[in-house]
DNA sequence: TTTATTTATTGCAATATTACGATTATAATT
DNA sequence: AATTATAATCGTAATATTGCAATAAATAAA
């Protein structure tokens, strides 16, 4: 169908999922590492920093800012983007929990 | 076109984004969740845990093998999967060092 | 060997994603 | 007001993903 069965996971499941399905994508790992490096946030920057099309930059932005991983500020004739610190300390919280479980190896079969 | 275009990004940023995709969906988040929980490891047991059909799952425990997340252990009739902890151990550093990035907030537009 | 059990594969329908050209919206500049 | 610059949106094509019924494959048990 094509459609994810969202409603018989647990809040967190679905949590962890899109956000990391956010980040799934290699322009938007380009993106957020740009955004980190840069502190002067970068905007149109992008579009020429990543090899892809204007729009198909902003799509990506817009799917970043609708996850509230990064925020946007209107300067002008452009804008400039950056990181939300709220949303990716939710992140690093959720995702070190999650990466750092231990293994019971006693019973392991493999 | 519906393609990623990984040749223009780099190799880590192509390999964050595959990893992430991997786990950007709940019945995988909730595999590895159960593959942690259970040390003995489970096999059809995922199918009457999550309400997912047994081809349904069988096919996300594929995406998880094709990625090294997970391994798989035939016992008899049933099959054994566990956590790949080498790949495992690279999700941990490579996102660690990704999620733990310093914004430098001074010339934060922001 | 037949039967039951378990998992993988196939085939398909519905939906989502990726990418970009064309266009539009907004604001600064002239 | 007209022009320029920047970014968002629309429309569309190509491909990917999700989910499951039906079926196949593999092994254990009878």
């Amino acid at each position: 169908m094509g459609i994810t069965k969202k409603e018989i996971f647990t809040e967190q499941q679905n949590r962890i999922a899109s956000l990391a399905k956010a980040i799934g994508h290699p322009a938007r790992v380009a993106i957020l590492q740009q955004l980190f490096k840069s502190n002067t946030c970068i905007c149109g920057d992008l579009v020429n920093e990543i090899g892809l099309a204007q729009p198909t930059i902003s799509q990506h932005l817009k799917e970043l800012k609708n996850m509230k991983i990064i925020k946007g500020n209107i300067e002008g004739t452009s804008v400039c983007y950056c990181i939300d610190q709220e949303t990716w300390s939710e992140i690093e919280t959720l995702f070190q929990a999650f990466f750092t479980q231990k293994v019971n190896r006693a019973g392991d079969c493999c």
